[in-house]
DNA sequence: CTTTTGACTTTTAAATTTAAATAGTCAACA
DNA sequence: TGTTGACTATTTAAATTTAAAAGTCAAAAG
């Protein structure tokens, strides 16, 4: 592949975003994409096969963002506790800029395919693997207590998802959070709570 | 309302529950339950204005039932950390005896009605209230450090309602009971960790 | 006077059809 | 290597129909 080959992915990609978080995935036409980067929609085809694949191109280039934002947050954080809190800002600054790709409810089959589920997967292993760096850092330092870091990370990540998810899906309904601050917020309530269990205090 | 009346109105709403539980709310007729209890289908309306209300009745008395199943729970509890811990085994009996109450995702808006929201807020408050109670207990006691005791429950008990819809959103159907298992021994991992952020540890 | 019923209407849900938009193919051309 | 025109195939949304269930009510029965 030539340099500006790529380079026209690179912009199908950024254009594709663009879309998607203005206006979802579905209700996004590869017409559209195609003409925001001067191309003809066949012409699209010699870039990406089809829109799996560029949705899963998209949905890489969103993952790898999160994981380097939370990376650096970590990076930045002089406190093993204060490095779990910075995952709640970067989830803030990440789903204020991508909240609107989510797909409505009856295409999430989208999302199912074996190509994005590694993706995920791969994810979400980084990030159990990266908290559970930060874990075993505080218990280094003496700041927690002996834990298990990686079933720790999972379960923390776990959390926070689990509190998304019930966000979205009871948006008119039974309880949780009304909006998404008031939702970082009630996770910031909950991370307290969950770092002052894994503080190390010393037995008398 | 003559005694006879009020004793059909009891059939009525047991004969819901058992349906309600084999096949759902929204696969259920009126019709069927009421040849359940041996009454024409237009004789059920003079019991129950409309299946609404007959819908208000079986969760009222779902919620009583639960909610008495957790103050049963936290009663014979030694500990105040151990009455947290009994609200797992009271869900899990009473998931496993009416899971299949869920509605389709389509038709949630039967239970947005105020009567039943009405409802449904009642039974969170409550069982705030009690929660709260079993951590002042924890704190009188010298078992847990000083917290907003109503603060906390309501986090905790948003923590596992979350945990349920997550797990419930996954799945595009109901929630099995396989998973659910697998669900409670999560939320048990997550109450540990809670319970010991709770954990009055004294300094030096 | 309470309870039930027969004969109705209205509402809701599910299946079917249709039309239009979008996705995807491919041979030929630059 | 990229692009295009001319095509077919799929998907989606809207409109239409049909059957089932919900709900009403006057009148009958105990």
């Amino acid at each position: 592949m030539e340099p500006e080959e790529r380079e026209k992915q690179v912009q199908i990609v950024e254009a594709a975003i663009r879309r998607f978080s203005h206006f979802g995935i579905a209700k996004t036409t590869l017409a559209e994409i195609a003409d925001d980067v001067s191309l003809s929609r066949q012409a699209f085809f010699y870039y990406y096969h089809d829109k799996h694949q560029l949705i899963a191109a998209v949905i890489r280039k969103m993952f790898h963002e999160f994981v380097d934002g939370v990376e650096q947050g970590f990076r930045s954080a002089p406190t093993a506790a204060q490095a779990i809190f910075s995952i709640l800002k970067t989830k803030d600054d990440f789903f204020k800029k991508y909240s609107l790709l989510a797909l409505p409810d009856n295409k999430t089959e989208i999302v199912q395919s074996p190509d994005l589920k590694k993706i995920h997967t791969r994810g979400q292993k980084m990030m159990i693997a990266m908290l559970a760096a930060q874990l075993e850092r505080g218990m280094a330092s003496g700041e927690f207590r002996k834990i298990d870091a990686t079933r720790t990370a999972r379960l923390i990540l776990d959390i926070l998802t689990a509190y998304e998810h019930a966000a979205q899906h009871n948006k008119q309904g039974f309880v949780v959070a009304e909006d998404f601050s008031q939702l970082i917020s009630r996770q910031k309530e909950v991370l307290e709570l969950l770092v002052a269990g894994l503080k190390n205090y010393p037995s008398i």
